[in-house]
DNA sequence: CATGCGTGGTC
DNA sequence: TGACCAAGCAT
């Protein structure tokens, strides 16, 4: 499989092809470790057309290192609203955090100091650290591990953590000398526009004579890579709810977890069957949010929506509302419980504290609350107009949901 | 080591 | 059209 000539071609054919031409990405167009940075964390599991304009707003937002650090979060995830994986943004943003205040805003040329910093991990220490300060550090991403797959017959599975390692050994050795960042993105270039997942286009690849797995006719097997399991499919029972100025009921996700910290219409989980039926989903929406102290009357079932992540497939039906009350017990309850407790388990803790005093109260008198809007909402729901929901950091699927409300009306 | 974590493009 | 894929990281 090695071998030190094929390498030694390798690294010299494949630097030399980077340096005749590339693409002109805007964060190739100076070396600052700061745009290098970012652009790195925006590329993680995300397509270079994709993250261009997200670079750009971003960069034009947060200039340097201390804007970011001193931003409020909230306009953070508002310039990354769509572009998915969100504790990206707010790793991102502490780590900036962190920078102002240990190296005064200017990231380090050193790989301790890198490695460390949140949601900077093997490959994007080693892309910052040899694309900013040309430090002969590998960056092995999927790219990577694809075409040296291929140019050796490594036959790894490189869907297996152990691949990403063995492979970063093997691309460290290959590093020309004094040529890191350039053979580093050469080798992603290389992997992005010519020796891509499915058909690669050998002919113009211009390491082809020395490629194993063009020699052996197996470019087409290579690399190895076990399947991905499907989505898992969650039935969701949404509340769309607006008073009297038109104005929308949302709330803001947790800290932690799927989409954190950003804004969505109140809605829970909901077994197939009544999810499924007109006359079972209004009781179950009505009582499993009533278990989190949102008391509401429903008024009909108005469309449907899917979304799907990477492990969940969303079917999501939206029921409207015309009343809604807050049981002012549950709500102390919840603030009690997220004293150390966050999302799920806060609801469960005071779901419970809920179902004691129930209890103590008979049955189900709390649950039949009067309806009113005059409510006080909880820490985390809001009344959003139009311009409040323009503001606010969504996940697509709610964006599209509340976008066409407000459009319609 | 396996799983959780988004979204949009492509065939 | 569903499955696969894209410059991964945290836990």
């Amino acid at each position: 499989m090695y071998d030190a000539e094929a390498a030694e071609f390798f690294g010299r054919e494949l630097t030399a092809w980077y340096r005749r031409g590339n693409r002109d990405l805007p964060w190739r167009r100076s070396k600052n470790p700061y745009y290098i940075w970012v652009s790195e964390i925006m590329l993680q599991q995300t397509r270079v057309d994709t993250v261009i304009p997200y670079f750009n707003r971003f960069i034009e937002r947060f200039p340097t290192v201390s804007d970011l650090a001193e931003a409020p979060e909230e306009d953070v995830l508002k310039l990354w609203e769509g572009l998915g994986y969100y504790s990206r943004a707010r790793n991102l943003q502490a780590a900036a955090r962190d920078v102002a205040e240990k190296y005064g805003g200017t990231i380090p040329a050193d790989k301790e100091a890198v490695s460390g910093m949140k949601g900077v991990g093997p490959y994007t220490s080693g892309a910052i650290l040899s694309i900013a300060f040309n430090i002969p550090e590998p960056a092995v991403d999927g790219n990577v591990m694809r075409v040296l797959s291929r140019y050796f017959c490594l036959e790894e599975d490189i869907a297996k953590p152990a691949a990403r390692v063995a492979i970063e050994g093997l691309a460290r050795k290959l590093i020309p000398p004094g040529a890191a960042g350039d053979f580093n993105q050469a080798l992603m270039e290389l992997g992005a526009l010519v020796c891509t997942p499915r058909s690669p286009h050998c002919l113009p690849c211009p390491v082809m004579e020395h490629c194993e797995a063009r020699l052996t006719g197996r470019q087409d097997e290579l690399p190895i890579k076990t399947k991905a399991k499907k989505p898992k499919p969650q039935h969701r029972l949404a509340v769309l709810i607006e008073d009297e100025q038109g104005r929308v009921l949302a709330r803001q996700r947790p800290e932690q977890g799927l989409l954190a910290r950003l804004w969505e219409l109140p809605h829970i989980e909901a077994p197939y069957e009544a999810w499924a039926s007109d006359e079972e989903a209004p009781n179950w929406l009505a009582t499993t949010l009533g278990l989190e102290g949102m008391n509401v009357r429903l008024a009909g079932h108005l469309g449907d929506a899917e979304h799907v992540f990477s492990h969940l497939h969303w079917f999501v039906r939206i029921w409207g509302a015309d009343r809604v009350s807050f049981d002012p017990a549950i709500r102390d309850d919840m603030g009690a419980a997220a004293g150390g407790l966050f999302g799920a388990e806060a609801v469960r803790e005071a779901a419970s504290a809920y179902e004691g005093r129930e209890q103590e109260r008979d049955g189900k008198a709390a649950l039949a609350a009067p309806l009113s809007a005059a409510n006080e909402l909880p820490a985390d729901y809001r009344w959003v107009d139009r311009e409040e929901f323009a503001r606010l950091a969504w996940p697509n699927l709610f964006r599209k949901i509340v976008g066409e409300h407000f459009d319609r009306s």
